[in-house]
DNA sequence: GAAAACTCTTGATCTAAATCAATAATTCTT
DNA sequence: AAGAATTATTGATTTAGATCAAGAGTTTTC
């Protein structure tokens, strides 16, 4: 249930078998069939959901009604909105699942808690709160810096998975394009090749 | 000194004289020019700067040469390359002064073993890095979903200093477009009220 | 297993932003 | 103070991406 979980905190911070039971009862586990949400717009976000298996995405309707997608979490990512998890605010994203997923969560009161108890936990997350930064920071260069057959070809080498796992109208909204122009990227992109 | 960076410090954690005496041992302060850098391609990024007072930027050279700026910082902001900063390698970016600045350093060797001696230091920036997160997270969302108008308008009520302290054709770089683009976007929207 | 819903591609047209070019205003330099 | 560099605007033209529209292939659903 929590094997990934697990393996990713231990290739971070690694921990003791004792370690890692401790850290194991602040955790629930929850799955999601396809479409269901785990956060709705005007809800407070009151968890940080780890990906052990499946797609989630966090998006927020455009005033026309169309879904921006702001993230993708495969397997071994996580996903939450920060900002209403932080500042016990409204959020105005949405969460879901893009396919059946089963996810690792921890409710704020309890990473609240742990991070006063776990050093190694405090360092885990600091971890990832700075590589999810790094990873926002790239897609900001590559939008306002490359092409979209550069930042579509990025896209393909960093995160192969998503590529094949989710339907390419979301990818599409992922990189503020339409669809139809995602599809012309696509076709010049194999021509070249 | 270090006024604006304690106060900082204690809107965040609150901080007692004794604390803030250690920390200010850990720190030191650095004057640069305008135009002077602080990190070039290439180099490893030892540090995290805060902005006592000035504007300094992070940017990346395009293969035609064109600067494109990925961040900036007023008073108040940290800059840094968290990515360099945090695996030693050598930095893809430029971060230089937009005007004359001050800035509040911090080493990567002070920062690790102040975390491990602080507890308030170890929260103080793990709450900075969740919310410079949070920051890229609302420029992906508008990136993606505003047009050029509301992303300026945007830019406008939420940095009106960058706006005034910047040239604009930085500003056009930081929002991925011309000079000539921008200057039209600010045309429509002043004749529009 | 047929109908409905979703997914992707392709074409034609329109529109917004880039590019090219010129000029004026401002600010550095020496 | 004069010349050089930087900065911002405006116009004309080109180009890339959005929009509108249709159709074919897949997957869901009942």
């Amino acid at each position: 249930m929590f094997e990934r979980y697990f393996q990713h905190f231990n290739e971070t911070v690694p921990l003791t078998a004792a370690e890692q039971e401790f850290i194991k009862s602040y955790l629930t586990v929850k799955k999601l069939r396809k479409r269901q949400y785990l956060l709705q717009e005007g809800d407070v976000c009151n968890c940080v959901a780890f990906v052990e298996k499946g797609v989630m995405r966090l998006y927020r309707l455009g005033d026309d009604g169309a879904e921006n997608i702001i993230v993708f979490a495969t397997d071994g990512y996580f996903i939450t909105d920060l900002y209403s998890f932080i500042t016990n605010e409204p959020s105005g994203y949405h969460i879901d699942a893009v396919e059946d997923s089963e996810l690792v969560i921890i409710t704020r009161s309890a990473s609240d808690e742990l991070r006063k108890l776990s050093a190694k936990y405090q360092e885990f997350i600091f971890l990832k709160t700075s590589e999810a930064y790094i990873q926002l920071e790239r897609r900001i260069t590559s939008v306002i810096s490359l092409s979209l057959e550069d930042r579509y070809k990025e896209l393909l080498t960093n995160f192969p998975d998503i590529i094949h796992r989710v339907p390419q109208h979301m990818i599409a909204s992922y990189m503020g394009l339409t669809p139809e122009t995602l599809s012309r990227v696509r076709k010049r992109i194999t021509i070249q090749n």
